[in-house]
DNA sequence: TATTTTATGTCAATCGATTGACATATTTTT
DNA sequence: AAAAATATGTCAATCGATTGACATAAAATA
């Protein structure tokens, strides 16, 4: 077997015949070229399995076509489907990505922040939801951060937040519930989310309605989450309408009525939020506001691709949501 | 802002006031140093807010820490939660995840495959599901198959799908089920997924019942997947039992039944195959033979760093599986 | 005081590919 | 035949960090 790892671009001038500088301008199309040379290089880096490495040739180009992403984790609905998306959308644009999947804890988030840069990315795509985090704010690197505000110069892709939170309230309104609580992450300062709530607040506030919020932590096990959401149930046996602030959360909320004899919908309502085609395909019949997912990875690999090519100006961008009629409100 | 990009050992060194050489036995503990020069070599790093580039590193050491993944997608509840625990475990020994999600597109699959040579990984770890991609077998590098034959000297991390197959088949006969069909891939040379066929055909034949067995290609889209499912309705109106390859399918199968009006358990019973997380989350009524997704991350990363470091005599390893009751079987 | 040990510096090579400057052949075109 | 275009080579520097060889101090120990 031929090992590919130590052949170098010296291997195949000495093969071919020909100087390493000829080698060179055959790989990178420059200068002068028989075509008679062209075929005997390629035949040499043919015959040694020749694999230019990218590590040198990144040292002298200062330009890695690596790309980090931040996320909280993979293993979620909403995420992996942003990533794979980020992932596709990269790999058309020639880069490469690195994956950096925080687990929502600060210490590791700093940390993977710290080798990616060390790995010499020439971006980096953000969804995590640490605060506090301020590393962010002093690098010199073009980011892009996606559902959350990072600071001030990095710009952000999300969705129209406050329409979806308006969308699934309203909804629920016209449904005819009275009692309807929110579901939703108990820090929400950097997080887009606080738009959902806002949205939510200002709908009931508007029809004399009541307003009640829960707060389900993203990091919290699932042991705990449907604990939260079996109090929710008994401190409010009245609720006939919630408007979950995630898909995750709203599908955990069906199972603990089921279980608790509500019927949905003639009992209780319910509104999720995210739309993942992961979410559509398991839990068809939930009603909830979609996110362009797709769409959010495809803009924020084109905002980061401008950040990359030099351009400072680049905006925030809002997306659009629709609500997604399913069988629960 | 400073800038970090630009700021390399040799600026560190200025600044403290002491030579490169002086700088790097900081940095890599060697040779004896005074705490007083210790000290002020720190302070250069962090005034400057230097990191040492890993690219000029990495080309010194002819190591890079990347390992790269290859599978076909991440937006699937299995490889999702598969790709996230290898990250994990990957993490902790200090590799970083390089992503070349295929789509199941072969040309793809070796143009990833070539680009992560390519960016000089230490490892490969693949679970794809790409037929006759001769490339894997002459390469000189670690590489660890998930769930998946590739070539004779590259170990496969895969669970014990013969059980599998024999738990789910079994359970539907013990279920009363006379009629029992079976999904799988339509190609399953290389896969693992033979297996589980394979034990169902057995247990079949044991039971002197009749095979019945429908291709449903894990490419196809979605629309293709519910239209083989509803033939299998139309052409087997007598099914009772259906044991599926994997749990989207598995959920799949439920939906249509459903709609074709069919009682699950009472007119059908159901196994899938799989248990991940987030389908024992969405889809917790189930019956489904689980496989320890975790733990196949786990060795496969044990035997990869194995390979890494030198040991030629790495086994495939065979995990266990386990029936997960559910309300559908 | 003589001898180690400790502390730091200088210098150059290395990792592998790229590139500019320059030289020297061939061809091809006027 | 002269001028221009084409084709290749040599050489050295560069990207940034590492390291070995060697030199030279200063401090600690015998």
């Amino acid at each position: 077997m031929l090992s590919d790892k130590n052949v170098k671009l010296e291997d195949v001038a000495k093969l071919a015949g020909v100087s390493k500088t000829t080698v060179s301008r055959v790989l990178n199309h420059r200068g002068y070229l028989s075509q008679k040379t062209i075929d005997k290089v390629h035949e040499a880096i043919d015959n040694l399995n020749y694999r230019p490495n990218q590590i040198a040739r990144q040292l002298h180009e200062r330009k890695t076509n690596l790309v980090g992403l931040v996320f909280p984790t993979m293993n979620d609905p909403f995420f992996s489907q942003l990533e794979t998306k980020l992932d596709s959308q990269l790999y058309k644009l020639g880069y490469k990505t690195l994956l950096g999947n925080s687990q929502n804890d600060p210490d590791r988030e700093q940390n993977y922040l710290q080798q990616l840069l060390n790995h010499q990315i020439d971006g980096l795509i953000v969804g995590s939801h640490n605060k506090g985090l301020t590393e962010y704010n002093n690098l010199n690197l073009p980011i892009i951060s996606i559902e959350r505000h990072i600071a001030d110069h990095i710009p952000v892709v999300a969705s129209d937040n406050y329409l979806g939170g308006k969308l699934a309230t309203q909804q629920l309104i016209d449904d005819g519930c009275k009692h309807i609580i929110h579901t939703n992450y108990p820090e929400l300062i950097a997080s887009t989310n606080q738009l959902r709530q806002n949205a939510y607040v200002d709908v009931m506030h508007k029809n004399n309605l009541p307003v009640t919020i829960y707060h389900i932590d993203f990091d919290s096990s699932l042991e705990d989450k449907i604990s939260i959401i079996h109090q929710l149930f008994i401190e409010h046996p009245e609720v006939d309408g919630i408007f979950a602030d995630n898909d995750t959360n709203a599908n955990l909320i069906m199972q603990t009525a089921k279980k608790l004899g509500y019927k949905i919908p003639e009992d209780l309502k319910i509104v999720g939020f995210d739309g993942s085609k992961m979410v559509q395909m398991f839990l068809p019949e939930l009603t909830t506001i979609q996110q362009s997912i797709d769409q959010m990875a495809e803009v924020a690999v084109e905002l980061l691709e401008q950040r990359i090519e030099g351009n400072t100006e680049v905006k925030s961008v809002t997306l659009p949501v629709k609500l997604i009629k399913g069988s629960t409100a």
